[in-house]
DNA sequence: TCTATAAATCAATATATCTTGATATATGCG
DNA sequence: CGCATATATCAAGATATATTGATTTATAGA
């Protein structure tokens, strides 16, 4: 797909929109406090962080078995354009749940 | 839906974006001629032009029975931005073809 | 090497969007 | 009014995308 077609697809989408806002309020966040944050089921996150990633608006930094994700910089221009107006969306942002610094996470 | 998202939506589409490229380029066109240039059935036209519309990207004038259509003007920022890149798409774009204008236009 | 865990992928189903042909609406003109 | 034409809307089927639970992959540590 071509590449201004495939941010816009990923940006279509309402799940992706959250994680996008999440991850500009919070910086860089690894996959479990992603999912405990957004309660969201491990599966569907995975979906949608590959999705956004492979369309320019992520990057993945791994260390061992996890996988710390956070917006890639720079953005191109119609990139940041998008995420400026994610930044100014009313929406109701869950609180970082950091499940992964006490030993809480067993997924 | 909330207005970043219906612009988004209105935008994730091959057949929506040949669409404001080629008002872009040829300026207001009535449906009919667009029906013509993009060889395109008139209800599938008069749908994603309605989405346009409604997304915010085009303005309609009715002139009796003919509808005309161009890009609004001026767009926010989000939609010029994205219209910009639209215009810098490798599209191949068909010629406009002026049914309208000798009486040829019989749909 | 074996086990446990974080993350990715797969398969099935559910949901949304697109296309087409048929029908409805609206305007102009005899 | 009644017909013809331009456009809009509807209904059915086709296609794409999202969700879920199950399975797979990869890494760390015993």
């Amino acid at each position: 797909m071509e590449v201004f077609l495939k941010s816009v697809s990923a940006l279509n989408d309402e799940t992706r929109i959250l994680i996008l806002r999440f991850l500009d309020v919070n910086g860089e966040t690894c996959v479990c406090d992603l999912q405990a944050s957004l309660e969201m089921i491990q599966s569907r996150l995975s979906r949608h962080l590959k999705i956004l990633k492979d369309a320019g608006f992520l990057r993945v930094e791994r260390k061992g078995t996890w996988a710390y994700y956070s917006i890639r910089s720079p953005l191109d221009r119609f990139r940041s354009e998008a995420l400026e107006e994610i930044k100014c969306l009313p929406i109701e942002l869950p609180p970082l749940r950091k499940i992964s610094e006490n030993g809480e996470c067993k997924i």
